[in-house]
DNA sequence: CACTAATTAGGACGTTCGTCCTAACACCAA
DNA sequence: TTGGTGTTAGGACGAACGTCCTAATTAGTG
């Protein structure tokens, strides 16, 4: 159970180029190329591909929630914590550009090809779409969270996936700035309404 | 030179599977069953793969091009023909539940493979994106035309791929009134600003 | 050290796929 | 009818892939 295991290994690069390459265009070879062992040694860890994605995912719930739980340690205001989740636009600028939003990339192919782990890799963005409606919920929302995080968890996958077709910078940054105005906005409102 | 001949079938059920299932996952012998051929007369038609696809991205400028003509012949005023864009969400809301919005799978899917045809699926959205910069300058945003197109294109593909991933028709008529509210807002805010 | 279980390497197997060849068929002009 | 061109059917071919088996190696335990 060592945190480097073979088996976390394995992980670790499916992950990665599930994520770079997508699910189905990614070889046992090619992940057997990145972690430095030998093609059949993947049966003793894992029956089949499917296997393997299913532990990517049970670790990317894992990670999510970890960074959702270190943003609500991180501050105890709502409307700072929902910066956070806008802010990883910035923060993962690049690799969105060159890949995509993680989520939104598996998501998008596995509905295609109405994969069996298709309900797997919505609950990555079902634990964003919960934990920004107790967000918003927070922000005096009640009525309206869960419209308001699927809002935001729209915005956010379509820019991230207009910034994967024309890689340009300063639409993420103009955008990511719109979402904070309306973040704003959308606190205020509330706060003057009472 | 016929409407229905062969070649003119192939790419029709391509089109049509490509969407559906994703370029990759589509098959030669998907597509010949889809038409009604055997799967060696391909060869005649189309050298490769590629060229298929590279035909059926040709189709879809062509089509997407017609519907902004026409869009444009329907309507003098950029505000109206802004909302037909918008309202092609509510117009194929079924088909997009179900496998998302044409030109973004298409993009995405195309980007992971760094595929020789990526930036022709991208031209696709450049067609709507150049459309609707040229719309907003005519509503007298001239100078934040094409930030305003972007910001529409991106609302648009987060609205499809969030609606694919839960197919919830709900999310999407709400989304497309704050569009439309949105769209409104942009354009008396211009008007009254002068 | 000896013995057992865990782990790994290498490759076989069957399938699927894109590509490509060739013979046969259809249509049309002379 | 004859000849030629356009079109189609069927299958061959090699490569790539997921899966699975087995022998060899390593690690752990008494």
């Amino acid at each position: 159970m060592r945190e480097n295991s073979t088996r976390e290994q394995i992980i670790t690069a499916a992950d990665d180029l599930f994520y770079r390459q997508g699910f189905e265009q990614t070889t046992f070879a090619d992940i057997a190329e990145a972690v430095g062992i030998s093609r059949g040694n993947f049966y003793y860890h894992f029956k089949t591909k499917g296997e393997i994605l299913e532990a990517v995912i049970k670790r990317r719930l894992a990670n999510t929630q970890d960074m959702l739980d270190q943003w609500e340690a991180e501050s105890s205001e709502p409307l700072e914590r929902i910066r956070s989740f806008v802010r990883i636009l910035i923060g993962n600028r690049g690799k969105i550009m060159r890949h995509g939003c993680p989520v939104g990339t598996l998501c998008a192919e596995l509905a295609k090809l109405e994969h069996l782990q298709r309900d797997a890799a919505n609950e990555v963005m079902t634990l964003f779409r919960n934990w920004l409606r107790r967000q918003f919920a927070a922000l005096r929302h009640e009525a309206d969270a869960d419209v308001l995080a699927m809002h935001l968890l729209a915005r956010s996958q379509g820019i991230a996936l207009v910034a994967n077709a024309y890689q340009e910078e300063n639409f993420v940054d103009a955008e990511v700035e719109q979402l904070l105005d309306w973040l704003d906005a959308c606190a205020s409102q509330r706060t003057h309404a009472e």
